[in-house]
DNA sequence: TCAATATATGAGCATGCATTCATATATTGA
DNA sequence: TCAATATATGAATGCATGCTCATATATTGA
């Protein structure tokens, strides 16, 4: 009548998970890999990225776009600068924002097409 | 002396923004976007992915795989079929787990070649 | 039908995080 | 140098969420 924590061996099927053992990446990467999603992971994120895909936009532009205050865009601009996931560039009074790379961009169309499937 | 709530008009580069107004996806397709992020956007949730990304397992095998609880595994895996990313299949008292598609396959491959990247 | 096994789930708790508010910093023009 | 504008940020707060514990459900074999 005990309540294993773990389920016993026989349940597993040591085969697959070998392969599995074998072929993963190291740790630290899949916890990279979790912070970069959980940084695309919010709608107000989502929503200054996809104005990014379409244009190289200054914090004003976007809080314009978005419609929140410029604090609450800030501070996510904050999260998504330190992801890499864009860049900044200064001009005068204004910053601009873009995308970092193409894998960011590749990820968003992805994800996009994802969501756009039916059912 | 005013503070405004957003910035005035002429900060924003209209051309740019009306560009991008014209161009985005509705509006709940961004949330739902998001949503699919933050379901990729956890630890454990990443670590059973992967671990799927290589071969189809059962609850068992990924308590295995990862060390945890059968609890918390079998609570992420709900969270990833709400999610619709993991498709499941029962078997007898097993239920056997696999990613729901390849754009899901896609988003975990370019989100890895992102954090392998160096800098 | 009963015990064992595999999986799912609700409640509770602790932590994380998105927003707001107030304020700081930086740049420009007068 | 001063006012206006653009952006950044620290603290506080309220809500979301991941894990644990206990338990429920389902399947199999005896």
């Amino acid at each position: 009548m005990e309540k294993p924590e773990i389920c016993l061996e026989k349940c597993v099927h040591s085969e697959a998970v070998e392969k599995v053992r074998a072929k993963q990446a190291p740790l630290d990467r899949m916890f990279d890999l979790a912070d970069l999603f959980k940084a695309l992971g919010d709608s107000t994120r989502i929503r200054i990225l996809l104005s990014l895909m379409h244009a190289e936009l200054c914090v004003c532009d976007l809080v314009q776009l978005i419609g929140m205050t410029q604090s609450a865009i800030s501070h996510q601009l904050r999260v998504l600068r330190a992801g890499k996931i864009v860049k900044h560039r200064k001009e005068g009074k204004n910053v601009f924002y873009s995308l970092d790379d193409d894998h960011i961009r590749q990820l968003l169309s992805d994800g996009l097409e994802h969501v756009n499937e039916p059912g």
